[in-house]
DNA sequence: CCGCATTGATACCCTCAGAGTATGAGTGAC
DNA sequence: GTCACTCATACTCTGAGGGTATCAATGCGG
């Protein structure tokens, strides 16, 4: 029958990302005929225009547009299917959690022994993905709980939050700001962020598409140097006191809540006991 | 790349359903050493095998359990990519709404003269399916929202109660029960329901797999010859007066609970708006 | 105003994934 | 022990889908 195949969405989706045939096609270790024909096919059998196409440019139509956010919760559930499978089939399989190293507060430790101790508990597999991959794990199926600054916006993950706590913003020690004891996000105008942005935006802003992926070791030699500044939550200012970095409280800084999230439609007890002992544990 | 496939996915669900290779790939309308060696091959792109073959039985390993479900997931998504694109791809798109004739309590048109009038309104399709189609409906994107009888038990949709009503019991005018003016379960313990199964259980169990498929006009004959009962909520049965037959009402019988559903992951406004409309015009 | 570079579409070919048929082999029932 | 049942294996073949070469349309620079 007429049924779509993960192929085709994979295809669409490229395209619908570049907005241009090559690239796509480049992207997906193609070359471009077979690309445009296979959009040209998925395109009949549904029946539907899903770009407009000149020979200069390729725009989405709103079927298009549809398709394009259906089609990516399409693929993460066929991830889903598989990664979970993946872990399923293992002698023993595992919890996976998923967070970004140092942004647990510290809880971790504790959860994951006191996770032990329940009838429920698998082995704890900790997958420590950059900036913003949790999501996108538990969203793949690549682990089953993540922990990582809310808010969360997305309808199919069940979200509970743990902590909230001040950010303090990293200056280098000789700077002028360094001397005050409370800041406020206006003192900071025309300083940068590590992802380039700037810091009066409160590092709320996702990150340009070009930003530099710099691991915590450039960070602090630039934040030293007085290049950059660095927002980040109190409880991880104790893993990284340096002689040459001064940590200080913005006063009109949003604070940071880390939240536990999984999938909505999870039955695992594996997971429910997780979220269970890490909300007990939680302060307050 | 090892990318799972539609396809794939379907014969292994055919297959984890039927638990029998030939009669899957009897259903699948393919021969059955290609079903094998597909299931054989998705296990070796998993690295897990997901069925316990003998030559005389097919069981799902724990991996193919979860997988099972996984898939499933993971096909309707993709269903629903198709169907919604299908949709949002017509040159005036609909709001597509799923029930079961008469199971509206009487609100539709309302709700529909008033969702009209609404500025993020779309044409109303309205999708009559059969009992128990809504949900499958939505989940594959056939239809924006659905009217159906709570509870629903889906977390990736959203739900809201509209209302309440009894249930009545129809019955034969003739019958020695229909005398009294109100019933009890145990006075129904030896009758049947249009499904085959005990009136006893108040309606409420999944019907059995081999039900046979009634109309409206069978049941009403079948009542009237007293060979059955029938369960139906309040406002059904002013649609359906007849002299042959008698409602009364059961007093221990669960109300029935009409609700509205739809795909908690819809950011549309059509559906939005057809939610609100709803939710003012029930009672209470 | 006219090439020219850019980019998607078309024409044609070729390979291998996946379907079919025939048959083997293991196992439970009588 | 034999038979029926059922999944696996061996082999063949077709067509979906990928590649290369090239055309055609369009916007831009000189």
């Amino acid at each position: 029958m007429s049924d779509l195949e993960v192929r085709q969405l994979r295809y669409f989706v490229a395209v619908a990302e570049e907005l241009h045939f090559g690239r796509a096609a480049e992207r997906l270790a193609m070359a471009q005929p077979p690309l445009s024909r296979a959009i040209r096919e998925l395109e009949r059998r549904l029946g539907v225009p899903l770009f407009e196409r000149t020979t200069r440019q390729v725009t989405l139509t709103p079927a298009g547009e549809v398709l394009l956010r259906d089609a990516r919760t399409a693929l993460d559930a066929v991830s889903a299917a598989e990664h979970r499978a993946r872990n399923a089939g293992r002698p023993r399989p595992a919890l996976r959690v998923a967070l970004k190293a140092d942004y647990d507060a510290g809880l971790l430790p504790q959860i994951i022994s006191r996770y032990a101790r329940e009838p429920a508990a698998l082995p704890v597999e900790v997958s420590l993905g950059g900036r913003g991959d949790q999501l996108p794990a538990l969203r793949e199926g690549r682990a089953d709980v993540a922990l990582l600054p809310g808010p969360v916006e997305d309808a199919t993950l069940d979200v509970e939050p743990l902590l909230t706590e001040p950010r303090l913003v990293a200056l280098a020690v000789g700077d002028p700001l360094a001397a005050r004891s409370g800041l406020m996000l206006a003192d900071l105008a025309d300083r940068f962020l590590p992802d380039g942005t700037l810091a009066k935006s409160g590092g709320l802003e996702a990150p340009p598409p070009d930003a530099p992926k710099r691991d915590l070791a450039q960070i602090f030699s630039l934040v030293e140097l007085g290049e950059i500044v660095w927002f980040t939550p109190v409880s991880v200012t104790r893993l990284h006191a340096r002689p040459g970095i001064a940590y200080r409280p913005v006063l009109d800084l949003s604070p940071s809540t880390l939240v536990l999230a999984w999938p909505r439609d999870s039955r695992s007890p594996a997971v429910a006991a997780f979220v269970r002992v890490a909300t007990e544990l939680a302060p307050r």
